[in-house]
DNA sequence: ATCGCGTCAAGATCTATCGT
DNA sequence: ACGATAGATCTTGACGCGAT
């Protein structure tokens, strides 16, 4: 019945902003220290020697070779060396947004993951600093590839060396309330949906719940729900011989209203696309 | 001053229907 | 399946208000 943290977090994730503020690769002098720093960004820290002190939210680290740390953005941290044996490392700067709020932090317990693949880590790292100078048209493109690809690792290996229960949200809206609501369109997807409706769930106002849900997932409820019927359309044009004014009926629309839709979409008609997709597996 | 929530009204988008 | 249209519904931004 319960959808699951990490369910949320998907829903999240999907709509994602990330951006690149600067990325290097130091050794740092012994005076590298701050205290209480209160940064508005994320930062990455991959050691690759030395020793030091880090405390993020009250709780202190001591990073070794081999570890990513996340210091995450509006978070209250500080750092500093402890000997003449000082960090090398790779770090950058980048924020994750969706919709206006920060993906503030996620992490509720060890801000950091033991790296399962150096090699590959330092060199998506060096692709990151040289992509920073690079004048290419599609450097900053390729720049969010990169750290979609750094972050996605940081989150699969917490996952994975903490388990899901890490990962939960801050917002507005609390997780337990969106939960329902996210619950609630899936379970509903064949239904005529309103914000009403929705709203009602948590007890919201219609155009307070719409803002809130907009600045949680970064889309309107109703585009929200209609995007997951079109994800589910996709699906079931593929996977089924089931007939277009059926899956319309699936989905709770009306034929007409749903090719044009899917239309919009995809810019295809729904029997066009199962066509397309029909030939494109049989290859 | 900021947060949590509500209200209103303009503008955008959706939906039902009819015609092709 | 597409196009046009009009009425219904949704979205959004601005503003208000009481509680931190």
């Amino acid at each position: 019945m319960e959808t699951n943290q990490s369910e949320l977090m998907r829903s999240y994730l999907a709509n994602a902003q990330v951006s690149l503020l600067m990325a290097s690769h130091t050794k740092v002098g012994r005076d590298w220290r701050d205290l209480d720093f209160l940064p508005e960004f994320n930062r990455f820290y991959f050691i690759r020697e030395g020793e030091g002190w880090l405390k993020i939210k009250g709780k202190e680290y001591a990073p070794k070779p081999g570890q990513l740390f996340w210091l995450p953005a509006g978070v209250e941290q500080s750092y500093s060396t402890v000997s003449d044996d000082t960090f090398r490392k790779y770090w950058c700067h980048f924020t994750v947004t969706v919709g206006d709020i920060h993906l503030l932090q996620l992490l509720s317990a060890p801000h950091f993951i033991e790296v399962p693949d150096p090699e590959w880590l330092e060199s998506r790292f060096r692709e990151l600093i040289e992509l920073m100078r690079s004048r290419e048209l599609a450097a900053p493109l390729r720049i969010k590839g990169v750290l979609y690809d750094i972050i996605s690792m940081y989150l699969d290996e917490t996952v994975r060396q903490y388990g899901d229960g890490e990962l939960q949200m801050a917002g507005p809206m609390n997780v337990s309330k969106m939960n329902t609501i996210l619950e609630y369109i899936d379970a509903h997807l064949s239904e005529t949906m309103t914000v009403e409706t929705l709203s009602k769930l948590v007890h919201f106002h219609p155009n307070y719940f719409m803002h809130v849900f907009k600045t949680m997932l970064g889309d309107s409820p109703i585009h929200y729900i209609n995007k997951k019927r079109m994800d589910k359309a996709r699906q079931l044009l593929l996977t089924t011989d089931q007939p277009v004014s059926e899956i319309a009926g699936v989905l709770g629309l009306e034929l007409y209203y749903f090719s044009r839709m899917f239309k919009k979409w995809t810019s295809m008609s729904p029997s066009e696309y199962r066509s397309q997709g029909r030939r494109t597996q049989n290859v």
